[in-house]
Order: structure tokens, then sequence, then C-alpha cells
DNA sequence: CTCCTATCTTGTCAGTGTCAGGATAGGGTG
DNA sequence: CACCCTATCCTGACACTGACAAGATAGGAG
């Protein structure tokens, strides 16, 4: 009873909603140290929970890293749709997804490194290969509404996803020096050079 | 004495080349368990040498890290050139680099990740910053003899990167079912498109 | 022959992921 | 209301990891 009562003015023995205080606080731990140095401690402190908690909710490490992959793969679809409601016509929604590929890029690196670069999340899992379909769907519609086919789909998915990547690991020196409106007009053209027609 | 020739007739106790015998371990480590489950120890047991050998010759694992990523650097390079090698003209020569870069990626993935999507290695450290620096500087000489500028260097390099990027992390599904002429046939073509002239 | 330095080993420490077993909360059943 | 049942969370333990300190060994310089 004194325990009981005692626990209760610091901190609940139920977290409420640990499964999602989990997931913000593994991404923030990735964005800080990155996905190499990756702790599942370390996010379970963040948290303000015991280190084996996060085993109940994901089973193991790679269990959390895939759940954190699913919801990236939305929000970087999610990127892509908000560039392109400022959009008029096919060709310059396609080009605004190229646009919201980049904008996920620098402003999640280590989400889309995540995604696009790690072997830790497990896509044979249902939630994330379906995110990770919607995502590339989405991409075969905008090539379709243009009237291309499978090679303009990979030419503006590699296109997109070479500058993205390239600027998520900061190789692009050249990028850094430019400003929004100048950085937006070089890519534009870069995607209209691989768009069909 | 005893001790001495029961050494011998096993295993000396300096190893003669370990810097070069932990580089090859560590690519192999690597291969086998890609760079999120590296371990130091692992290398040096498949070295056959202690747990803190290789610490005397590269410091601690980001710096055996930032080593063999400056050597998989050069062979970077090199797989660049090989392409190049039957190759007539700056045009064709451009194109062959951009197999070349996708040759790479896929017969030696990790070290491909190690090299462009990896924080461990130290690219402040003069001999990777210089491989890094040569291999750039090779991809606008490239661009320069087609009269390019810098967007015609970033578009190439974009394209390449994005293409290799994909089919190192196994994204390209459409490229497996491809024979290996049809795959450099259409490889060729998303090349020809974002290249100056 | 002696010493000196580079090289390699052994031993130890804190930190990590995972598993087993125990504690707690809250809801459903009698 | 009393009971228990399940999901949730914690504590403790184990093997493994990277890093450091101190000792052992080899081979060359003097």
């Amino acid at each position: 009873m004194l325990r009981y009562h005692r626990r209760m003015a610091t901190k609940p023995y139920h977290h409420g909603d640990l499964r999602a205080a989990l997931l913000t606080a593994a991404e923030a731990e990735l964005a800080d140290h990155g996905i190499e140095s990756f702790s599942l401690r370390q996010v379970a402190k963040r948290a303000g929970v015991s280190h084996a908690a996060p085993a109940h909710h994901f089973g193991d490490a790679n269990g959390l890293l895939t759940a954190l992959a699913a919801e990236g793969f939305q929000r970087f679809l999610g990127a892509m749709l908000a560039r392109e409601a400022s959009a008029a016509g096919a060709r310059d929604r396609a080009v605004a997804a190229g646009l919201g590929y980049l904008d996920f890029a620098l402003s999640r690196p280590t989400l889309f490194r995540l995604i696009f670069s790690s072997r830790k999340p497990d896509f044979n899992k249902p939630a994330l290969f379906e995110a990770g379909d919607a995502a590339y769907a989405h991409l075969v519609a905008l090539i379709e509404d243009l009237g291309g086919g499978p090679p303009d789909i990979l030419a503006l998915w590699a296109m997109a996803h070479g500058i993205a990547d390239l600027a998520a690991g900061q190789r692009l020196r050249m990028m850094v020096d430019m400003s929004d409106a100048e950085r937006i007009e070089v890519i534009r053209r870069l995607l209209l050079r691989v768009l069909p027609g």
C-alpha cells in the first residue's frame, strides 16, 4: 500500500501509450546518434521506462525499427503529397513529388537511411511492406498519368533518390551555398530532364 | 625456449602483415553481417588474432572502417575506369563510368554503403578524404570533357548514384529479371537522358 | 650481447540485446 | 463485492561488444 502510493506520486506503473512514446523516443535517438549507434536501452531510458519494456510491444530492437520504418514510409509519402498539393498538371506533380522526396531526406536524414539503406527493418512484415508499397505505387501512378512506362518510372525514381541520398549524406556541397529558391529551381530542371515527353 | 618452439609450430607471435589481413577480414565480415552488425572482435577472430590486436594498427573500430572506406573508394574509382577502358569518345566514357558505378554497388553493396551511407568512417582523415576527392574529380573531368557544367555533373552523379543505391538495397525488382545485356542497355539509355548536348 | 621499440596478448570494465521470472494494474466474471 | 486473469512493466542474469591498461614477445639498432 505504501509502495503503491509512493509510485502514484511519482510515476504510474503503466505508461498508458508506451508504444507511441517508444516510437517518438526511438526517432529522436536515431536522429541524435544515427542508426549504427542506435541503442534500445537508451530509447527506453529516454521514454522513462525500464530497459526491457520495449520487448513487449516490439519483440526485439529490429521490431522497433521495423515499426518506425513503416511509420517513416507514411511520412515519406506525406512529404511528397504535401508538395504535390500546390502543383498544376501531371508534369508539375511529378516534379513536386521529387521535391518532396528531397524534403524528407533533408528534414529526417536518419529516418531516410533507415528506410532505404538499412538491413535492420524487416521488409517481410506486412505493415512495413505495405507502407513501402504504397509509396512506390504512388510513384508509378505519377508516371502513368504522364503516359510513361517502366523505364520512365525508374528514371524519375533514380534521379530523385540519387539527389536525396547524396544530400542526406551531405555529399552535395554545391547545394548548401544556394538559397531555397535556387535549389528548387536546379532540382526542378534535373527532374524535367528525365520525365517522358 | 620450449614455449617459443611451440608457438612457431602453430602460429607466430607477430603476424607479418596484420594490417592488410585485418582489412580483408573486415571487408568479409562487412559483407557477411552488414555495417550495422559489424564487430571488431569478430574481425580479429577471423584474422586469427586477439581481440585487441586491431587497436595498434587502426586505433578504434571507426579507424578500421575509415581505412577500409579509403581502400573502397579506390576500388570504386577502379570499377569506373575498368568500364571506361572499352569506351570510345567522351560521351561513351561518361556512360561507362555510370555502369562502373553500378558494377561496384552490385558486387560490393556493403562497401558501397560504408562509403556513401555510413557515419562511421571519418572523412576528415586525409587518406579517406583524398580517396573520395579523387573519385569526385574524375566525375568532374568526365563532364568537362563533354563541355558540361556543374548542373550536368550533378545530373550524372545523381542518376548513377540513384540507380546504384537502389540496386544495392535490392529495391529494383525489375532489374533482377533482366539479362546483363538488357540491364546495361536500360541503364545506358537512362544515363544518356541526363548527359548534356 | 643488450636494450629498445613495435607488435601482439591477456585481463578488465562499462554498456548492449535478449531471455526468464516476478510485480502491478485494470477489467471481467462469479 | 471478491476473485482471478491478462496485458503491461520491472528486476536480474547472461553472453557479447568496444575500449583501456598492463604484460609478453619479436626483431632490429647500438
